[in-house]
DNA sequence: AAAAAAGATGACCGGCGGTCACTTTATGAC
DNA sequence: GTCATAAAGTGACCGCCGGTCATCTTTTTT
């Protein structure tokens, strides 16, 4: 058995990989160099690249652990919902939750704009394990909407307020909160979704 | 008179500015180089250090030319407005200028984010001739605001949404267009702003 | 015509993401 | 225990980036 060689490597992956974590957090995902990542951990450069064939690839590793860690929590809670209300509380304090891990959404909003540019990054982060949920939050409000008005739009308008919240946050430019956005958010939803409000 | 090469200094640094348009508005900001820059306007790289201290400051000197342009055409309506809803939709032609240039707006989203893990870049970005115009958006909508809601809130809605469409256009994901988060916004600005709607 | 000033050049620098020949360590057959 | 094999780990090296600067070329001044 090659057992203690496996655990070791994977022991290794996963110091690398709080390591970029912690990094990316802190500093951003440019600004943070692959021998940052690998000497705060306690390696040398090379060894970054035995796990993953590239920084992007880890950046996505990382995302993908960390959203499918906010669904779980966040489809617990669903059932409960009786309205649409209580649905749109329920997909911001997800989204709360996003923003409130060590700027990670911040980080990811960085990553987003980089990954844009490069095809086949687009491509990946187009993928559902990668965004935020826009056709999730589709189907949630798309029961309690009383309207015609298409869930698919009502559920995204939730990403494009989050998404533009993120920007002005990284810029501090404190015309807005997010308690604010959300509010607003709902306003909306409401005034799209239901009749006589 | 040292006029000829006044003159000479001048057209070489238009000449990279729009060089440097072009490249920006195809290939991002990241993604063009200064040697591209002055490759592109037949240059050597040096030149350009004669005229910018860096890329970064070439970039927010573009942006600031911009602005103005589009400022003084959205101004020039303003009078014209009667109500919340036509300065909703003065503010949205404005922002609908801004994508259609280009993909301009793609560009300098990108670059806010860049420039916001840069402490002086941010600053320099906080400042007005560089934003999109949240203050102005507040003046502009607070003469008609009927309720208490606080109308630099209500202003800064508008960039919010504006620029969470953004990285949804940068992403390509379709869910929602321009017209749609246009609407939003003044469903919202009205349902904030408004008695009785 | 020659000195001075300004414009233009490209080799060079440190640092980046990524590569790879090499060293070190663990494994398992004997 | 010994030793061949394979895997983990290393760091010099590559091409390219933003930015610098000694040098060359052209214009201006005297």
């Amino acid at each position: 058995m090659a057992r203690k060689q496996q655990e070791k490597s994977k022991q290794t992956k996963e110091e690398l990989m709080n390591s970029a974590e912690d990094l990316f957090g802190i500093n951003g995902y440019m600004a943070t160099t692959v021998a940052e990542i690998t000497t705060h951990a306690g390696y040398s450069k090379g060894s970054f690249y035995r796990h993953w064939v590239s920084k992007d690839k880890l950046f996505l590793e990382i995302v993908e652990n960390k959203l499918t860690t906010y669904r779980n929590s966040r489809d617990q809670r669903l059932d409960k919902a009786q309205n649409l209300e209580e649905v749109m509380h329920i997909i911001w304090d997800f989204l709360e939750a996003i923003v409130q891990d060590y700027n990670w959404a911040k980080v990811f909003l960085e990553f987003t704009i980089y990954a844009s540019r490069i095809p086949e990054l687009r491509d990946d982060l187009g993928l559902s394990q990668y965004r935020l949920s826009e056709k999730v939050f589709a189907n949630l409000v798309s029961k309690f909407i009383e309207t015609d008005y298409p869930p698919e739009k009502l559920g995204a308008f939730n990403t494009v307020m989050f998404e533009g919240f993120m920007v002005q946050n990284a810029l501090e430019t404190g015309f807005v909160d997010l308690k604010d956005v959300r509010e607003a958010a709902i306003t909306l939803a409401l005034a799209n979704g239901l009749k006589n409000n």
